[in-house]
DNA sequence: TTGGTATAGAACTTATTGGTTGAATATAGA
DNA sequence: TCTATATTCAACCAATAAGTTCTATACCAA
């Protein structure tokens, strides 16, 4: 791998069908047929999927008869949201308030 | 691009090259050859990582004589920030303390 | 207008990613 | 032991990413 956990982490998180499957994954422990369900593509893709969530830390898997239920595992988020806290301010600051807001109704008219 | 814009964040956040241009960036607007000193290469791909992070909305650029100076947009981090924390209880809930310390043991032993 | 400096663009290379399909493995149950 | 089910592995493919170098553009200043 040869990369930074923050970067594992990151990169996890930039595929959508990654980050709902972590989403399936807050309502408790899943195998893969279970979670595969909802995607509009094969086993072993999202089989691959949770193999890059388990590097980054954020599953684990298990073993249960023929199943190997994955689990969230939530603590390389703790580093992320750490990284990210940083920047608050930057979105916060009194003086952006007004931008932060038009930009939150613009957002929600592209809806 | 054809990726949703959280995607987008996370993966502009995932290398730490551009992390650290955000860094920077968060001590005030600065132009590409600044920005490029402390790293082993070329303005080129100094002004690649800068073109990922304005396609994620994280900085946007200006004209300064021959300087194009970039500046730290952090109201996509907003959004970000958002998703993570909504795992926040997967890893501050006490009755997951002792699971995650038991966790860590585990792992340790695997090593 | 000529030259110097800052930056972006274009073309290229190499590695990684996200998907596929088909074979292999692990387990339960008859 | 045989078979069905769940999952992973292996090989492959196309697209993207991250870097390079070289060229082009934009602006200032003499």
């Amino acid at each position: 791998m040869q990369v930074d956990e923050l970067s594992r982490t990151f990169a996890a998180l930039a595929d959508p069908t990654r980050r709902a499957l972590l989403a399936q994954l807050a309502h408790g422990s899943a195998a893969v047929g279970e979670l595969a369900k909802p995607f509009d593509m094969s086993f072993a893709a999202v089989s691959k999927h949770l193999r890059v969530l388990e590097n980054a830390g954020l599953v684990s898997r298990g073993r249960d008869a023929q199943y190997r239920p994955a689990s969230l595992d939530a603590r390389p988020l703790r580093a992320a949201a750490a990284w990210i806290d940083d920047y608050q301010q930057f979105w916060s600051d009194s003086f952006d308030a007004l931008d932060d807001h038009l930009a939150t109704l613009t957002d929600k008219e592209k809806q």
